[in-house]
DNA sequence: CGGTGTGGTAATTAAGCACTCACTATTCAT
DNA sequence: ATGAATAGTGAGTGCTTAATTACCACACCG
């Protein structure tokens, strides 16, 4: 395994010292360790790996971050305050266009994990390692979609569009189609067939759902 | 953290070498293996620990097994060997009782997990730490659920019951609620509130998905 | 009874780990 | 230019780890 090939090309004088503001390298080594935390855990990760990624010594992270378990602390801090699911959603929900809604969680989901599995990987790493902070990134982005869908389907239920389901169950139903479908893809390597592409994986999961809920 | 505290009282006599054969012995230390590594996962378990919970010395594990993935390995198989969680769903299928052969499904998987998290937490800890065999292990009991329930799917369908719906994708979205139940309680804590038992949510689940595929 | 195979250990080795320290290079305001 | 900050490093420290070695005691068998 050669030790390292993330970053920079390291400009063209070799080993010379390439001095970077204090913010820009904080950043640096924050994007490098949720990197590799998300790939092999926080135990499977060493403060070596994660210096030689960024390009910098080990003495620098602990410059930076007094302990490892602090830059852990740092990443989930990052990870958090990433922008919403929801907001093309909520739009859909104020017209009451009831599969616009479902199909825009859904999709936002799948493709965002797609994108960038760091933050789906590293909440599974913390949930399995019994890492406090799990909680914490748990809450922040589930429990807002969990509110927002329930809601959403207390109002349709009580607008006499869906039968008297329980809200939250429902919210979770379909939510555990997403996940799986994500997970089956994105942590199993399960490969779909080829006639099932997400859009129509995407629809089959709204159009269950939907006539599921629905009042004949 | 006090070492280990598994197993057997250690007997009177203090120290006293308890000669075991050397069948048990192996099945001993697969068991204490396995619940370590489902905790802490591969690399946050200590051969160490592994030996202190079995009650003997290190270099007892390593007469067992040459290398700590060695004893790996001999977890997955001794795991991929668990009795079938379809036996009861069969019967269900053979009667055409849609809604009891979801509900054995789903019952029988949360009941399993709940009883014994160990394989679930074994099998994610692999997806994530990249270790090959967790495909063994996904593929052996996942794989056979995935088929059973397609094919009655399928026959579903065929017999005008359901509506033609993807069959694969309508499997993995029941077994993705289902799936998903457990991952909130077993892995990310989440307490369900007080109306919704485990049997309220098995319901929920089945009548979700039967109103969403079944013919009007 | 003596020896041999087997279940067992304590002590060790070599590598790897998070983290530290004494020090150097570069920047920039005055 | 000068010197105070600050970005950076190489070479450790002490501890933990997987894996090994060399040695022990008991059972059973002729």
């Amino acid at each position: 395994m050669p030790t390292s090939d993330i970053g920079e090309p390291r400009s063209t004088a070799r080993s010379r010292r390439e001095r970077i503001p204090r913010e820009e390298r904080r950043r640096q080594i924050i994007a490098a360790a949720a990197t590799l935390f998300s790939r092999k855990g926080f135990r499977g990760t060493t403060t070596r790996e994660i210096a030689g990624a960024v390009g910098v010594s080990e003495a620098m992270l602990f410059k930076h971050f007094a302990t490892k378990e602090e830059l852990y602390a740092a990443i989930i801090e990052a990870k958090s305050h990433g922008r919403r699911v929801l907001d093309a959603a909520v739009q859909a929900a104020e017209r009451e266009d009831d599969a616009e809604v479902l199909r825009t969680l859904a999709r936002e989901m799948i493709e965002r994990t797609q994108a960038d599995p760091t933050l789906m990987r590293l909440t599974f790493f913390s949930a399995l390692e019994g890492h406090a902070l799990s909680e914490i990134m748990f809450r922040s982005r589930v429990q807002q979609l969990d509110d927002f869908l329930s809601r959403y389907i207390a109002k349709r239920i009580a607008a006499g569009a869906f039968h008297p389901v329980d809200t939250l169950q429902a919210t979770w139903s379909f939510f555990g189609m997403v996940a799986y479908h994500v997970q089956l893809r994105e942590l199993f390597g399960q490969k779909l067939p080829r006639h099932l592409t997400t859009e129509r994986a995407v629809e089959e999961m709204v159009a269950l759902f939907l006539h599921g809920v629905r009042r004949a």
